[in-house]
DNA sequence: TCGCCTCGAGTTCC
DNA sequence: CTCGAGGCGA
């Protein structure tokens, strides 16, 4: 704590000093130790000090930093040393052809030892020291002249404004600046708020905030940054690219991450496990790898070609965004009616994979991005996986309104929509679109697990009126599959012999397997715990909302299906049929060590499926959930896992690895 | 009543 | 994976 009694001087000092160091904890060390509010009610009272004794000003107080002062409107400023950028690369084979130039181009004996450092997708910046203290920032441009950012600059808290004794007596630091996706995420929700138009990503984020007129703007976004290389250094130059980065982080100095290999396999080999294992812990965005060789005499020695240094590569991965045109709009119909529009664009490589083909999820979607037909748009795989269009880039001159259907596109059936939903729905209950989905849920593997009934056999057995309803299935004969040009002989068989056993399926999963509105894969299995076939016919209201997780809404689309004279006949028949539809056997182990315990599972896993590895959990008396929130205990992530490792990071939430977690197996 | 936590439903590509 | 929406605790 200060002193009461301090001079105002020492005061000052010891304010400015602590400011620096939660600056320093904060952004360096990513450790805070006071809270947003503390830090503020810290500021405010030096300012208020600073303020009462002009005199004891200083141009390097943090204070500075929240200036209010309008930014110098962007000036031109030529690089001392041009900021050239690297040569990218987005396979091994031209990796491999990059370090056998290297090789070669060293002098007999000589090896390379290279320096591997996240790219990160933000903006090229440098900052200019002397004598220590910051005198000015300026933005890549082209590699030749950038523009002034300087009062923008001194609003990130990661840039120091002073550096401690023994900085060089001229320095000229690279390095980017970039946004955390919280943060982003946080910027975009104030930006909707206020009636703007949200940034596409971090990238455009950290760049509108760096380039803003009003420096309290900037200082609002909570810009982070890292250093990666150096233009000019004065004074005790380093010598090797890893001796750089030591130094900047004696001279408190946020640097950039980064790993030695003297082979460039072990570098192909880093680059595979950084993107799954490395990268979503971040928390920011990374678009590749950075190779460079870090001893600087070698890289001298290299040099330049017209473009770009030779001593350095980037590793780029796929982008994951690309741009496309939207050919037209279609209408899927779901297993319940649901009418999904869904974009059909010119096919684009995007994330390793060519895409066709985007759901648009509903016509709220489309009215938010103002999607026309024929306009350009950004596209990304959610997740890198699901396509998604972002937004849309280039209107198309007259484009067509993209508008809800009348008529079901399957069935012509007309097209409703309830009040206060969101989804237009097809109403017919024997739209053939419909009973196809329908199907296709009733065989799906956490259903009835009949593999061999898929999309194409679905689309036959309909086309052919040979199945009406789910329970039509067990009345297939051979001859029927037969005479379907899917079907051989052993194919016909095998399908017969899946049909057969799916019959002595528990009843958790012939309730999934119905389709009833409102129940799914665990609603079913708590109903299943709690009731059997007789007991559901005849359950009121009230008795199916004593189940946990059951309200009015659920208990009443249950009610409602086993009131109806379809859902009794359809009963009647299954049981016909053969099928047992016995109580699941709960199999807990004996302590239940994973009591009270919930996992989430995310990514490949290499020993088991997920779906295996979530009925270990259960079997030990734990919950396996689907996402992440505060209640979530471990979070098991196995390989190319996704934004769940984001979540759990930011909620503090355990991660652990596959071994880990087999590890905790009894 | 609100906000958090889950679940259900729909979807992509190979 | 993402969105919408139901359930339920605070």
């Amino acid at each position: 704590m200060r002193p009461r009694k301090a001079s105002p001087e020492a005061e000052l000092e010891a304010l400015r000093a602590e400011i620096r160091g939660h600056d320093r904890r904060y952004y360096l060390l990513d450790a805070p130790t006071v809270s947003d509010a503390e830090y503020d009610a810290l500021m405010a009272r030096l300012k208020g000090l600073e303020a009462a004794h002009p005199e004891l000003a200083s141009a390097d107080s943090p204070s500075r930093r929240v200036s209010g002062g309008v930014a110098s409107d962007f000036k031109p400023v030529r690089h001392a040393v041009p900021m050239l950028s690297l040569d990218n690369s987005y396979d091994e084979a031209d990796v491999r052809a990059w370090d056998e130039r290297v090789r070669k181009n060293l002098p007999p004996g000589q090896s390379p030892v290279y320096l591997v450092e996240p790219k990160i997708d933000g903006l090229s910046c440098a900052l200019t020291y002397e004598g220590g203290a910051l005198v000015r920032a300026a933005t890549r441009g082209d590699g030749e002249t950038g523009e002034d950012v300087t009062a923008n600059a001194r609003q990130v808290r990661a840039i120091p404004l002073r550096l401690p004794d023994g900085a060089p007596k001229r320095l000229e630091l690279r390095g980017e600046v970039y946004m955390t996706f919280a943060d982003f995420e946080k910027v975009n929700e104030d930006e909707k708020r206020a009636g703007h138009e949200p940034f596409v990503n971090p990238r455009n984020c950290a760049a509108g905030s760096l380039r803003q007129k009003d420096p309290r703007i900037t200082a609002s976004r909570r810009l982070r940054f890292l250093a990666h290389s150096y233009g000019v250094w004065e004074g005790g130059e380093p010598s090797s690219h890893h001796e750089f980065l030591a130094r900047c982080r004696d001279l408190g100095l946020p640097a950039n991450r980064a790993e030695r290999f003297a082979e460039i396999d072990a570098v192909i080999a880093y680059f595979a496990r950084f993107k799954d294992s490395v990268m979503p812990g971040l928390g920011f965005a990374v678009d590749g790898l950075v190779i460079k060789v870090d001893d600087f005499a070698q890289q001298r020695r290299l040099g330049f070609t017209a473009k770009s240094p030779r001593w350095g590569l980037a590793f780029k991965y796929p982008a994951q965004q690309a741009t496309s045109t939207v050919a037209s709009v279609e209408f899927s119909v779901g297993r319940t009616g649901t009418i999904t529009p869904v974009a059909k664009v010119k096919p684009v490589f995007c994330a390793g994979v060519t895409i066709s083909s985007v759901t648009l999820h509903n016509f709220e979607e489309i009215g938010r991005l103002g999607l026309k037909v024929g306009d350009r748009v950004l596209i990304e795989r959610a997740g890198e996986v699901i396509p998604k269009i972002v937004k849309v880039v280039e209107r198309a001159k007259r484009g067509k309104t993209i508008v809800p259907p009348e008529a079901c596109p399957d069935c012509g059936s007309p097209v409703i929509k309830e009040e206060g939903r969101v989804a237009y729905r097809c109403d017919n209950p024997s739209c053939p679109a419909q009973l196809r989905r329908t199907l296709e849920h009733f065989a799906s593997r956490p259903a009835m697990d009949i593999a061999g009934l898929g999309d194409s056999a679905v689309d036959q057995l309909v086309a052919r009126g040979m199945v009406k309803d789910v329970a039509d299935v067990y009345s297939l004969t051979k001859e029927q599959l037969l005479d379907l040009e899917l079907f051989a002989d052993k194919k016909a068989d095998n399908l017969l012999a899946q049909i057969e056993a799916s019959k002595t399926k528990t009843l958790d999963r012939v309730l999934n397997a119905l389709g009833i509105r409102q129940v799914g894969e665990k609603t079913a299995e708590t109903l299943a715990e709690r009731f059997d076939v007789d007991g559901l016919l005849n359950a009121s209201e009230e008795d199916l909302q004593s189940v946990s997780d059951v309200g009015p809404i659920v208990a009443k689309s249950i009610a409602a299906f086993f009131a109806s004279g379809t859902g009794k006949r359809l009963v009647r028949r299954l049981r016909d049929a053969g099928l047992t539809m016995a109580k699941p056997e709960k199999k807990v182990v004996a302590g239940a060590p994973f009591a009270g315990k919930t996992f989430v599972f995310t990514g490949e896993l290499s020993s088991f499926t997920r779906e295996e590895a979530e009925e270990r959990v259960k079997a030990l008396g734990g919950k396996a959930s689907g996402s992440v929130s505060s209640k979530t205990s471990y979070v098991v992530a196995g390989e190319a896992a996704g934004s769940k490792l984001r979540k759990a990071a930011e909620l503090g939430v355990p991660v652990l690895t596959e071994e880990q977690f087999k590890e905790m197996l009894p």
